[in-house]
DNA sequence: AAAAAATAAACCATATACGCTCTATTTTTT
DNA sequence: AAAAAATAGAGCGTATATGGTTTATTTTTT
C-alpha cells in the first residue's frame, strides 16, 4: 500500500495534457474524414458533435472525452481502434 | 452548408456519455492490468492519474479524457490501440 | 477467523470540455 | 477574380472530469 503524503498547494489541481497523443489523434482523424470525402460538417452532422468541437480535436488542442471519440468512430463508421494506429513516444 | 436554427433551451447543455464504449474500455483496461499483476494502486503510481480516478474509469462511470487513457497506456506499456479491441454495436 | 490488502463509494474544489453563436481566414469552385 | 464553401478563432455558460481525502466493503493472505 501506499504512504499518502499530503498536499499543501490546493486541492484538485494539476491535469496534464497529453499533447504529442492529442495531435496524433486529430491528424488521424483528419486524415479519415478526408478519406471518407467528408467536410467537418458533414463529420459533425453525422456524429452528431458540434462543428466547433471537430475542428479543435482535429487540431488537437483540446483534451477530449472518450464518448467524443465514440461518436466520431460511430459517425465514421469505423472501429475505434482505427484512430489509433499510432505509436506515442517514451516522452511524457 | 448549414441552416443554424436557433436553440431555445439554454446554451451549452446536451453532453451525453457512450455508456456502452465506456464500459468496454473499463474491462479491458482491468484486464490488461490484472495480466500484468498490478493492482489499481501500481497503474495509478505508473500512470500517475489518482487512484481514484483509475477506479471510475474501470467501472466505466465517468468520461474520461484522451490524456487519461494515454496515461494508462504508456503506464501499462502497451499502445493505445490494444485497449479498444472490442467493437460497438449500432445502438447510440 | 483474523489481519492485511485491494477495491468501491462519497465528498469537495478547481479546471476544462462541449455546445452554441458570431466573425475572420483560408481554400475550393465557377 | 468573384463567389461559395470550408476551416479557424474567439467568447460564453453549464456540466463534468480529475485529484485529493476519508470511510466502507470486498477480496486475499496468513
Amino acid at each position: 500500500m501506499k504512504v499518502p503524503s499530503k498536499n499543501t498547494s490546493g486541492k484538485g489541481t494539476k491535469r496534464r495534457m497529453d499533447e504529442e497523443g492529442l495531435e496524433m489523434l486529430g491528424q488521424r482523424i483528419r486524415e479519415v474524414r478526408k478519406q471518407k470525402n467528408m467536410s467537418q460538417e458533414d463529420l459533425a452532422d453525422v456524429s452528431g458533435l458540434a462543428l466547433s468541437q471537430i475542428g479543435r480535436m482535429e487540431r488537437g488542442e483540446i483534451n477530449a472525452t472518450l464518448s467524443s471519440v465514440f461518436s466520431i468512430s460511430r459517425g465514421l463508421e469505423i472501429e475505434v481502434s482505427t484512430l489509433f494506429t499510432f505509436k506515442l513516444k517514451k516522452i511524457n
